[in-house]
Order: structure tokens, then C-alpha cells, then sequence
DNA sequence: AAGTAAGTGCAAATCTTTCGCAATTAGTGT
DNA sequence: ACACTAATTGCGAAAGATTTGCACTTACTT
């Protein structure tokens, strides 16, 4: 029931470094390979960054994690869920807020019906300004 | 009502350099800046990588060209348009379809209504798949 | 024609991500 | 418990993209 199973059922040694990196993701939420690094190294201070990527990769893999590209913040992980979810990242405070993927649907059918493209949209976010930003300068 | 106006009404200076980073990014559409310094060598073999790097932020400051992420594939500058689009990016092949943005208005008025968020579609490209690589493996 | 500030070239610095390789360690069988 | 093997880690170096400092050049002004 615990963390190992879930990680050995993918056919993944269980290693401190690769729990933590899961935990690190779940717990930041679309963090960049530097911050979960960086949280992992208050538990596990020896290590590497190449272990984080190698580990985020790795999860990836097997459909633990995700990632997306957040315009100029570069990449970042997450969890995966039940539930997908497109990504809207203000530009200026950065903020991420999440959408379920039906919202989107009517969107996406319209592009596969106008463009006969078939839309990701978890993967890349939708860039623009959140209601707060927006009404600064 | 030459190239040249154009640059020295925003205060610019009239290099050949500024000119030919300009006409290669109004040639090549949505060019990383890799591929416009290659095209700039055609006709300016010396000119310097970092040149074209300030170049192509110079004249996005003033607004004649634009860049927008497309995911994986990094950042790709074209020229500012009356016209103002969204970008598919297929991330098989790499296609990118233009969409006006009237085609996507009423998706970012529903983000709108829901998140109070400002979407901003033309900076981040869409991901996905186009219709004859969603039809391969 | 001379002055000056913008622009350029060059080399080095940064930043992010990847890679090779030797040392370590988790999971397996004994 | 013990040894074995392959997966994983740490480390240092490499690669790719973009930025920066600085001295030299050049476009524009007067």
C-alpha cells in the first residue's frame, strides 16, 4: 500500500533519492528540476542534480510525474492525477492555475474540426495574466 | 516609407545588421534565433551570433517582431503582424499551423468568465499533433 | 569634418540539461 | 546472513543556448 509499491510495481528500485524526488514533486506542484533539488537536498543534502533529473525522467516514464513547458520558467513536474488538467501561467506573478481538461473540450474539437489538430493541451501552457495582474499597471 | 523609416521611427539605429535580422525573421516565420543568424550569413557572413541575439530583443522592444515558446523546440521569432495568431505545434514533425485568434475567442472568453484570467494565445504555442502525424504510430 | 552614443565583435561567463564512468546499493537467490 | 548482478548514484566534464563585459567601430548629429 505504501510509497514502495507504487514504485516497485512500476519495476523501479526503491532508492531514497528516487522517493524523495516523488514526494518533492507532489509536495511543490509544478516545480522546476531546481526547486524539487532543492527540497529534496533538506532531507537528502549529498544529492546530485543529475540524480534529480535522471529520477524525474525516470517517473516520467513510468507516468508518475509529468511535465510541462511554462513559457519562460521552463520546465516544470507534477504529479500525475485522475485528473488532466491544461495549465494557465501568468506571466507576470506566475501563477498556475489549473483547469479540468473538459473545460477545454469545445476548444480543442474546434481546432481538430477547423485545423484537424489534435490539441495536448496539458502539456504546454496557455499563457496570459490572472485576473490580479491584470489589473495592475 | 523604406526599411529604413521604419527602424529610425523607433529611434533606432540603421545598421545592416538590424535590417538583415529584421528581413530574416520577416522570411523565415517563426525561426529560432539559430536560423536567423544562419540565413543573416547568406549575405553578412561576419556577423555575430550575439548580434542577432540583441538584435532580435531590440526589435521586439519596439514591437516589430515577436517571440513565442513552442515547447521543446524553443523560442521562434516572427515578425509583428496586424494580424495577431496562435500557433499549433505539431511536436512530431514540428508543422506550425496559424490559427487567427478570432477562431480561439471564444475559449478564452470562457477562461475569462471562469478564472479571471487574460489569455494571452499568442505567446505560447498549443501542443499537439497534426492530422497525418496523429494518423502514423 | 568631428564628436558621441549606439551598435558590433569577440571571448568568456552563465545556466540548464545531458553524458560517461567508476563506485555504490537495492533486490534476488543461496 | 552472504554473495551476486544490474540498476542507480555521484561526480566531473560536455554540450547547447543565451548573456555579458569590454574595447573597437560606425551611424547619426551639429
Amino acid at each position: 500500500m505504501a510509497d514502495q509499491h507504487e514504485l516497485r510495481d512500476k519495476g523501479l528500485r526503491l532508492t531514497p533519492q528516487r522517493e524523495l524526488v516523488l514526494a518533492a514533486v507532489r509536495a511543490l506542484e509544478h516545480a522546476t528540476p531546481e526547486e524539487v533539488a532543492e527540497r529534496v537536498k533538506s532531507t537528502h543534502p549529498g544529492i546530485n542534480l543529475s540524480t534529480v533529473y535522471r529520477n524525474l525522467e525516470t517517473l516520467e516514464n513510468v507516468g508518475l510525474v509529468q511535465h510541462s513547458h511554462l513559457g519562460h520558467g521552463g520546465v516544470r513536474y507534477h504529479a500525475s492525477t485522475e485528473e488532466i488538467h491544461a495549465h494557465l501561467n501568468c506571466e507576470s506573478c506566475g501563477t498556475i492555475i489549473e483547469v479540468p481538461i473538459d473545460a477545454t473540450a469545445s476548444f480543442t474539437q474546434s481546432l481538430l474540426d477547423g485545423y484537424g489538430f489534435h490539441t495536448d493541451l496539458a502539456h504546454l501552457a496557455i499563457a496570459g495574466r490572472c485576473e490580479s495582474c491584470f489589473n495592475k499597471p
